[in-house]
DNA sequence: CCCACTTTGTGCATCGGTTCACAAAGGGAC
DNA sequence: GTCCCTTTGTGAACCGATGCACAAAGTGGG
């Protein structure tokens, strides 16, 4: 029995390729809402902005789901795509930390994008618990465990300060959870087996700062060769 | 003549060693502050999570700033990250879009942590033109160029609607701008030479998703297997 | 001055990811 | 049915990044 299917399915897509596929699904839907009905690897590609072998590659982790000659069904390919990351079902998030960010992450609409549902805010300041904002109430952190329980919390977004976010993320794992996405900038230590993934304003623009810099060196014909240490420290 | 310093500094820092420079300089100012001078790679390495390995082959591609027995100096590796990344200069930042998350980045105090300052806030929206946030007047889009010019902005943060960001971009690359950071869910395209870089809510939510679902398949005996197109649309 | 100990800097093996380039597969015309 | 055209799926070469493991270099004690 020749197995036509899976042959790559045995449980393990790249890493790589999982953080990719959100693009895809992205650029799929846009063509779908225009009307597609089907697509080559190659105007996918251009429309996510990576090249088309890739794309070929990371879509044949999922299964081999496109037609030779033909391209890829539009409809069909968001299915899987979004089957594969987990959208078909819906995940509960709740936002800890409602300073600006936090705000800015309950009312950011394309967020809830399809899957995410943020069900519950939660803060320490008793000045902004009670507060009502994107139509949910504003919980004391006190109730975290609770509230996590109670709706089926799965991912925490942590949008608090620095000083609290280790804290509030000892208490989140004990509590079960298992995901979180940390806006705050620090290094969160948590057991194996909880994933975390870090958003980090400031390091995205320093990494931005380094390239500029580059740039401008060239055009001024490098930087200063020898620029040394402002005290006598000889090396 | 013996070169002694610069062996491996021939211009060309890895991408992933300049992503991870700003982890260690977070991690250096916090050991500065609390009265460190001297510091080992094992350390700065646990401090800044990664392994001490990969961190002193970081570090040298820099230069060799460290002594063997001793460690690193604490300030003076400060003085040289920042150096090479940039910081040493101030760089005038502007936001373009001033919804809910441009007006927290405007906000976001850390983010101007060393070298970056927010020059300019412009918004299209007449509503908000002239509000006053962070200490700073936004302006009108129509400004841009001007603004940019006048104030010598070298990093352009967007924060505005997806559909409104492609046309951005256009205007502020044709304005001399090279360096990007985009907050808006689309790909932008670019002239060779411009960075881009991306932060996405949405994607990210997607990418712990697809992790966690993989992790709760597992619980469960892992997925229904042959989990079909819900139509009758057979391969 | 010498020895024991610490810690850096790096050569080397390895790994994961990217890209090329092409055989295999399907569609459509005649 | 046959031929030609399009496009997928993938083997294989390549490239950059990671991590091990150790020699080289420095410190401090006696």
């Amino acid at each position: 029995m020749i197995r036509r299917l899976s042959q790559a399915r045995e449980r393990g897509i790249p890493e790589a390729t999982v953080a990719r596929l959100p693009l895809y699904l992205r650029a799929l839907n846009g063509m779908a809402e225009r009307g597609l009905a089907t697509v080559s690897s190659e105007d996918l590609a251009v429309a996510a902005g990576v090249n088309s072998a890739k794309l070929r590659k990371d879509l044949s982790h999922l299964g081999s789901y496109g037609t030779r000659g033909v391209g890829y069904d539009v409809e069909y390919l968001i299915y899987q795509i979004s089957r594969e990351l987990g959208l078909t079902q819906d995940w509960a998030v709740a936002i800890v930390g409602v300073g600006n960010l936090g705000r800015a992450l309950a009312n950011y609409g394309g967020f809830v994008s399809r899957g995410f549902r943020v069900a519950a805010l939660l803060d320490a300041d008793p000045e902004v618990v009670g507060d009502r904002i994107a139509g949910l109430n504003v919980e004391h952190i006190d109730e975290l465990e609770t509230v996590i329980r109670r709706r089926g919390v799965s991912i925490v977004v942590l949008a608090t300060p620095a000083a609290a976010a280790q804290q509030v993320a000892d208490r989140v794992v004990a509590a079960g959870i298992t995901s979180i996405l940390n806006f705050a900038p620090v290094v969160l230590s948590v057991p194996e087996g909880v994933d975390i993934r870090k958003v980090d304003l400031s390091i995205e623009l320093q990494i931005l700062a380094f390239h500029e810099q580059r740039k401008t060196d060239r055009m001024t014909g490098g930087p200063a060769m020898a620029e040394e240490w402002p005290e006598a420290v000889d090396l």
